[in-house]
DNA sequence: GTCTATAACCGGATAGAC
DNA sequence: GTCTATCCGGTTATAGAC
């Protein structure tokens, strides 16, 4: 059965995320998928070419969700931020070691994902974000918000979305009770609830 | 001259940023410091020794600037979040590597972050932390704010300042042009202005 | 497609001279 | 405090049988 390809990224994925691309162990992998080291190379010619089609194939996957909500015509900008959070918080608790290895490795020396985030950016990316700049504009110009810079904003979104899932562990520190599905969905709709009154504007502004 | 153990533990944070924990190089760090690998295990006893160092030292000192900031009676709720995120930020912008190292660390297998976090908290931070709760509560009773989480407040302010500095090498791929030191201001007043106009009441709410 | 065996190298850590 | 030399274990990757 050739899901074995499969399998091995499954678990390198974990395994990147727990240990971050140096600690990972290629043998570590082979275990945990149930196959022999030496099928990692025939699959995947290196440690570092492994990495890269977890990184790319996970992100195509978050441009495609993105692509879908981004389209013009559909939504205003307020349905529009809400459904982008969900999308995005969505994928991120179906992929939870995906946040992980990017907060691991898009940083420091390890050139992969800034080169793939690069590539996947000018490919796909590009429109969806100048779309969604766009809609902020407008609506800026409608005074429906305020004078938000909509890079700013898109920014915050995303710092938002991803680092709830990069400090689970260290809430556990604060919060011993914790539904566990409740706690994501509690986040979820604090983040809309700051985004969207966050944006509103204020009469007694300039 | 003995500041060699201070050049090694400069060296080291930067290296570990840089590579994380299982990709630094005890050589390497030796070689930026400007000492001998040996002269590093007559400072440290080893490596985890060594990065539990810095991850303690660096901690401390943002928790007592945050015990400045958080002191009964001083300050109203607004300016108090306003001079948290301008403290926060400030040092994680003269302390660029920390931010990087504790974001690669703080999940996954290295038990050591985590550790240290929980002792700390534990010593000196639970004060604080239950302060700031506390002024929330009573801005709510007052109707300042809306009706929010505290806890969910304080991780969105945690997560806005840290995100930048791990997130600079992606936002080069879309903003050319960056002024470098303004950059930096910008999203710090852009920081202050979601979290300041999303926690205001608004006339139309339940 | 799957496995064993091994090459070739590199890392943390220490012993011990000065 | 500082250095050289070295041990020992572990790592990626491949050769080659089945």
């Amino acid at each position: 059965m050739a899901d074995s390809r499969q399998k091995i990224i499954e678990q390198a994925t974990r395994e990147f995320s727990e240990y971050g691309y140096n600690g990972a162990r290629m043998q570590r992998i082979a275990d945990k998928a149930s196959v022999n080291k030496a099928m990692i190379y025939y699959y995947f010619s290196s440690k570092d070419q492994l990495f890269e089609t977890i990184i790319r194939e996970t992100f195509s996957q978050i441009f495609a969700t993105l692509g879908k909500i981004l389209v013009p015509g559909q939504l205003d900008l307020e349905d529009m931020i809400r459904q982008m959070i969900y999308a995005h918080i969505d994928f991120l608790a179906a992929n939870r070691d995906f946040p992980k290895i990017l907060l691991r490795e898009i940083h420091g020396k390890n050139p992969i994902p800034l080169k793939v985030v690069r590539e996947l950016v000018n490919e796909f990316g590009r429109d969806n974000i100048m779309y969604f700049f766009r809609q902020v504009e407008q609506a800026k110009n409608e005074e429906k918000i305020r004078n938000v810079d909509a890079m700013q904003t898109l920014w915050s979104i995303i710092a938002l979305n991803i680092f709830y899932f990069v400090t689970e562990p260290i809430l556990s520190i604060f919060w011993q009770s914790s539904d566990a599905a409740d706690v994501l969905e509690n986040r979820k709709q604090a983040i809309i609830d700051l985004v969207l009154y966050g944006l509103l504007p204020r009469k007694d502004e300039e």
